[in-house]
DNA sequence: CTTAATGTTAATGTTTGGTTAATGTTGTTT
DNA sequence: AAACAACATTAACCAAACATTAACATTAAG
């Protein structure tokens, strides 16, 4: 299984370490943010599989944040933090949104085993959310489920994951500007230069590819993104 | 939503008959049983959408009398009751496929949030159809009841309770992705490196199994899972 | 012009899967 | 309680698939 994106919001910067680097040992790929502020920013810059967030803290408290991140996804588990054991702020956790609620001090083994339980959840949730897997690309058909690409009906040729992928972010946006950003928070869930080229690189291969149908290119947009146009 | 039923294992009568009436009170039909053999007894004979197992019981405790639910049924859901807060208890308890874990004393509004949080959660999941234990694959037949996989009408061979139910999940997509994921938390109940490479090496039985007929073939799509195709 | 972005191919690195055999585990028989 | 049978897991080794990085060429934009 890929690594699990975790965004930490945790105002205690020495627990905050701590939990951090555990969560790392146990193969997660951690952001930590010290407040919610923070949190939020961090949030929008990124794509994540699950928010752990501690429930009081400066500025803006666990609560307002879940609600943020609620507005902008209302898919992304979010596990909350607390030392208060009140029934009421459970319920307000629940209310917001929240997948589980764990009390400090809880043990670090059951937040772990409580992470996969809700990460295998959502997983199984957005499958069917996730149904579109079908594409028509001038004479080529996608099959994204399978990852097939066929040209004509030929016989398909099998496209690698990344490949796949990127190639139906550039169908969603048949004939539009698909960001090169976007592609990059959602599959390679990074932005940097190195991912950056190595997006160049698939975008190179799809063309091999592609170039089959005349009627069917990759155009660049410098600085902004690509675009696969379809002539008719 | 039609009334939800419960199967309440809890053998401190007292608080038993307390919580049945919460319970019922909120709209569920619950069936209270005093201990671990009487619950077994009641699940088998009945059909309910959510268990709530008390784990310290004479005779038979929680955990077993988990495992022996989820022989029986893979799906329903399971709440682990306690007083013990051990960590150990409760990795115990979501090994045997629990869904959730509640310490004694809990807050009632809490455990009616978490009923209707589960029932809701695998109300939306999709089912395959359980119930189906016949499956033609090529000029094979599969009984996964009886564990019999047959060549052209030929003496079956006997498989493995694993051997089968991965069969069985392959056909159920036959000629479509079975996620790897899939059959890990379903058949494995756990998905890490060792469980991926157990599978691995049932994926190598079955094909020895499956070469007598040159038209039916399982296939990897690399990270994602395997796809039993039957050419006709 | 000059710089930053992109195009492309090849090389290198990493992860996943295929397979067989050895080792554990569990429950049953002697 | 030793031996066994049936099954499941782990180890080990290899190959294939995939992804990233490097290197160099080309192009767009100010």
């Amino acid at each position: 299984m890929e690594t699990k994106k975790i965004l930490l919001v945790e105002d205690d910067t020495n627990f905050g370490a701590i939990l951090k680097d555990y969560l790392i040992i146990n193969d997660f790929d951690v952001t930590l943010a010290k407040n919610g502020m923070e949190g939020f920013e961090k949030f929008k810059k990124d794509t994540y599989d699950l928010c752990i967030l501690d429930v009081m803290m400066p500025y803006k408290d666990g609560y307002t944040l879940a609600r943020e991140i609620r507005e902008k996804n209302q898919d992304v588990p979010i596990i909350f933090l607390t030392a208060k054991t009140l029934k009421e702020d459970v319920l307000k956790g629940y209310k917001v949104g929240a997948d589980d609620y764990l009390n400090k001090p809880f043990d670090s083994e059951v937040l772990l085993m409580k992470i996969k339980a809700i990460i295998q959840r959502k997983a199984s949730e957005v499958k069917p959310d996730n149904n579109k897997f079908e594409f028509i690309i001038g004479r080529f058909h996608l099959n994204s489920k399978l990852r097939f690409l066929s040209f004509n009906g030929e016989e398909p040729v099998k496209l690698s994951p990344k490949e796949c992928e990127l190639l139906k972010m550039l169908a969603l946006h048949e004939n539009d500007l698909m960001p090169r950003e976007l592609a990059l928070t959602k599959i390679w869930r990074d932005d940097n230069y190195f991912t950056s080229r190595s997006m160049d690189v698939y975008i190179a291969k799809l063309r091999k590819y592609l170039k089959q149908d005349e009627n069917v290119e990759i155009l660049n947009i410098h600085g902004e993104g690509f675009r696969l146009v379809i002539k008719k």
